[in-house]
RNA sequence: GGGAUCGUAGCUCAACUGGACAGAGCGACGGUUUCCUAAACCGUAGGUUCCGGGUUCGAUUCCCGGCGGUCCCA
C-alpha cells in the first residue's frame, strides 16, 4: 500500500480539522535514517504553532504500523520509516506485475505537440543540432510512455532568402555531374560559393539571387521544383541521421507550410486591435515592459518568426487540438517565446504553450558556426563515436554478436547519454572525450549493466531447475543491505519518469537510471545470485529481472539501444 | 543601459523544488579477477556551494545587494 496515503491518514486522524493534502513520504536521504522519511510534521507544526516533535509523536500514535518494521521521530521532527520485509516483498510483486512498468497513464486521452530538432534545409546537421534533437526526442518518448497522444513535429527551416542564393548557386556554381547527383554537401558548397559572390561590390550576383527568390515566392514552376528537390534531398539526409539516433517524426511541417497563412494572422491581430504601426513596421506591445516590442510585419512588408509561429499555433490548434505544445529550442530564443506566448494569450488561445530552453552548445568556447570554422558535422561525430566504441569492443565481442551493430549501439548511446545526463539548462562546451565517454557515468555503463543482467537471466534459464522470475509476495524476500537498497530504488522508477516529464528534463530520468545501475553493480558484486541457495536464489533472480525491465524501459525512454550481450 | 540565465571538489556535473553530515563521474593514490561479463567493484584524499546581508527550527535551493561568465533586446 502507498506509504504517503498511510502517513497522510495518520496526520488526518491526529488533527482532523487540518488539510494535509500536501503531505508526502519520500525516500530517506541516508539509509541510516531508515527507508523513507516524512518531513511535513515540521511544516504543519509551525503552521499550527505546535512543538514539532510533539506534533510528530501525535502522528506516530495514530499511524497504522502494519507496513513498518520501525518508526521513529528524529532530529527536530523528522519521521523516519523503516518498512517491513512483507511490505517490500508485496510492493515489488505488484510492481513486477504492473503494466507499463508502473508508469501512470496520466496522459491517456490527451494530445501534445512536441516541436524539436528543426534543422535548416540544404545544410548538413552539426553537433549543435544534437541537443534539440536528443532532448526533444526523449521528452517525446517520455510523454508517450505516460500515455499521451504525441505529435512529434519537425519545424524545418525550409523557406527564406537563402533559397534565392541556393538556386542561383545551383545553376552556376555546380558541375553537370553534381547537379545530376545532388547531395546536401553539394548544396552546402554551392551556397557558400554563391553567397560569397553575392557580396561582390557590383551587386549583380546579389540582384540575380534576389530575382530567383522573387520567382520562387511567386510560384514559378521551375524554381518551385528546384526548391522541392532541395527539401527532399535535405529531409532524406536528416532522416539518415535520425535513423542512427532512433528519432522519428510524425510530421515535417517546415516554415514554408505556414507561409500562406501569415497575412491572415496579421489581419487577425489588427482586427483584434492588438497590433499597431511603428516606424513602418507592425508591432505588438505588452503591458509587461520586460517583454519589449514584438514585430509581426517588418517595414519592408515581410514577416518574421513571430508571425510564422502564430500561424503555426493556429494551424496546430485547428488540426490537432492539443492540450499542450512543447517547443524545444536553445535559450537564446527565450524572449521570442515569451513575446509569442503573450500574444497567444491575448488572442485567447487556451492551449498550454511550453518553451523548453536548453543551453547552447559551443566548441572551444565559441559559438558553433561556419564562420568560426569550428563546425563539426553530426555525421563525423557519430562515425568517430562508432570508431572509438569499436576499438574497445573488437577484441572481446561475445560469440555471435555483430561487431559493427554493437559498436553503433554503444557509440550512439554514448553521444546521446552525454547530452541527456545534463540538465538542459546548462550550456555545454563540446569536447570529444566527454561526448564519447565510455566509462563511469556514461551511456555504455548503463548498457553494460543491462547486458550483464540479461546474460545472467539467460544463464538462469538454461538451468534445469527453472526459477520463477515473477514470484508473488513472499518470493521477493530481500536479505542483504545492497539488495534492499536496489529494491527500494526500483520502486521509484515511475516517480522518476513523472518528475522528468513535469520538469521537461530527461536528465532526471538519466540520473535515476545511473543510480539504479550503480546500486545493481554493488549488489551484483557483493551478493551471489545464481550460486546462492533457494529460496534466496529465486528472490534475487526476480529482483534482477525487475532491474532489467526498469533499466531497459528507462533506456528506451532516452532513446538508447539495449544490446543483450556486450 | 534594460532583461534572461548560470556560478557547487583540480575538471564535468547531481542534489527529487526548503530538510539531517552537500553527492556522483573523470583525474590522483591504494586495493579486488582459480568466483554469475573487471566497460565492473571497494577504499583514501579533495568543499567558505562566487561574495555580503536577510527570511527560517533549518538555505546550494527563497528574497535583497554586489562580482563574474554566457546570451537576448535597444
Amino acid at each position: 500500500m502507498d506509504l504517503t496515503a498511510i502517513v497522510k491518514s495518520a496526520f488526518e486522524k491526529a488533527f482532523p480539522e487540518e488539510d494535509f493534502t500536501s503531505v508526502r513520504v519520500v525516500p530517506a536521504t541516508d539509509p541510516k535514517f531508515g527507508d523513507y522519511q516524512c518531513n511535513d510534521a515540521l511544516k504543519f507544526a509551525k503552521k499550527m504553532r505546535m512543538n514539532p516533535r510533539e506534533f510528530a509523536a501525535k502522528v506516530v500514535e495514530n499511524l497504522d504500523r502494519t507496513s513498518f518494521e520501525k518508526v521513529e521521530v528524529a532530529g527536530p521532527g523528522f519521521l523516519n520509516l523503516t518498512v517491513s520485509a512483507d511490505w517490500l516483498a508485496s510492493e515489488l510483486a505488484s510492481f513486477a506485475k504492473a503494466s507499463h512498468c508502473g508508469i501512470p497513464q496520466s496522459g491517456s486521452g490527451r494530445k501534445v505537440v512536441i516541436d524539436y530538432s528543426s534543422p535548416n534545409a540544404a545544410k548538413q546537421m552539426h553537433i549543435g543540432h544534437i541537443r534539440s534533437t536528443v532532448i526533444g526526442n526523449a521528452i517525446d518518448r517520455i510523454f508517450r510512455a505516460l500515455g499521451y497522444d504525441v505529435v512529434a513535429d519537425n519545424h524545418l527551416g525550409d523557406w527564406g532568402t537563402q533559397f534565392g542564393i541556393l538556386i542561383k548557386g545551383y545553376r552556376e556554381c555546380l558541375t553537370d555531374d553534381e547537379r545530376a547527383n545532388l547531395t546536401v554537401a553539394n548544396l552546402e558548397k554551392c551556397y557558400v560559393l554563391s553567397a560569397a559572390k553575392a557580396k561582390e561590390e557590383d551587386g549583380v550576383w546579389k540582384d540575380a539571387c534576389k530575382a530567383e527568390l522573387v520567382k520562387l515566392q511567386q510560384g514559378d514552376a521551375e524554381n518551385l521544383a528546384l526548391w522541392k528537390r532541395f527539401i527532399d534531398i535535405s529531409i532524406a539526409e536528416f532522416d539518415r541521421m535520425y535513423a542512427k539516433l532512433g528519432v522519428k517524426f510524425d510530421t515535417y511541417r517546415g516554415e514554408s507550410y505556414y507561409n500562406s497563412m501569415m497575412p491572415a494572422v496579421v489581419e487577425r491581430l489588427e482586427k483584434a486591435g492588438l497590433a499597431e504601426e511603428s516606424e513602418g513596421a507592425l508591432v505588438v506591445k505588452f503591458e509587461d515592459e520586460r517583454l519589449g516590442v514584438a514585430i509581426v510585419r517588418k517595414s519592408d512588408g515581410g514577416f518574421n518568426y513571430t508571425t510564422s509561429d502564430l500561424a503555426c499555433v493556429e494551424s496546430r490548434v485547428k488540426d490537432y487540438d492539443p492540450e499542450r505544445i512543447i517547443y524545444v529550442t536553445d535559450d537564446r530564443q527565450q524572449l521570442h517565446f515569451r513575446q509569442f506566448f503573450a500574444i497567444c494569450a491575448k488572442l485567447g488561445y487556451t492551449t498550454r504553450l511550453v518553451h523548453v530552453p536548453f543551453g547552447l552548445m559551443s566548441y572551444q568556447g565559441k559559438a558553433i558556426s561556419t564562420r568560426e570554422g569550428n563546425l563539426i558535422k553530426l555525421d563525423d561525430l557519430l562515425a568517430e563515436a562508432v570508431r572509438r566504441a569499436k576499438a574497445i569492443v573488437a577484441d572481446r565481442v561475445p560469440e555471435g554478436v555483430d561487431v559493427d551493430e554493437l559498436a553503433e549501439a554503444i557509440g550512439y548511446g554514448a553521444v546521446k547519454y552525454a547530452d541527456l545526463s545534463h540538465d538542459p539548462a546548462t550550456a555545454i562546451d563540446f569536447n570529444w572525450d566527454k561526448a564519447l565517454a565510455l566509462e563511469g557515468n556514461s551511456g555504455p555503463y548503463l548498457q553494460y549493466a543491462y547486458a550483464r543482467v540479461q546474460s545472467l537471466l539467460a544463464k538462469a534459464d538454461e538451468c534445469p531447475e527453472a526459477h520463477d522470475r515473477r514470484p508473488t509476495a513472499g518470493g521477493f524476500k530481500v536479505t542483504e543491505a545492497a539488495e534492499k537498497r536496489l529494491a527500494l530504488h526500483l520502486l521509484e522508477f515511475p516517480g522518476a519518469v513523472v518528475r522528468a516529464a513535469e520538469a521537461y528534463k530527461p536528465s532526471v530520468l538519466a540520473d535515476y537510471l545511473f543510480q539504479t545501475a550503480q546500486l545493481y553493480s554493488t549488489f551484483y558484486q557483493t551478493s551471489p545470485i545464481l550460486k546462492s541457495e533457494e529460496p534466496v536464489r529465486s528472490a534475487r533472480l526476480a529482483l534482477c529481472a525487475l532491474f532489467g525491465e526498469v533499466l531497459g524501459t528507462g533506456l528506451h525512454l532516452l532513446g538508447i539501444r539495449t544490446p543483450n550481450r556486450i
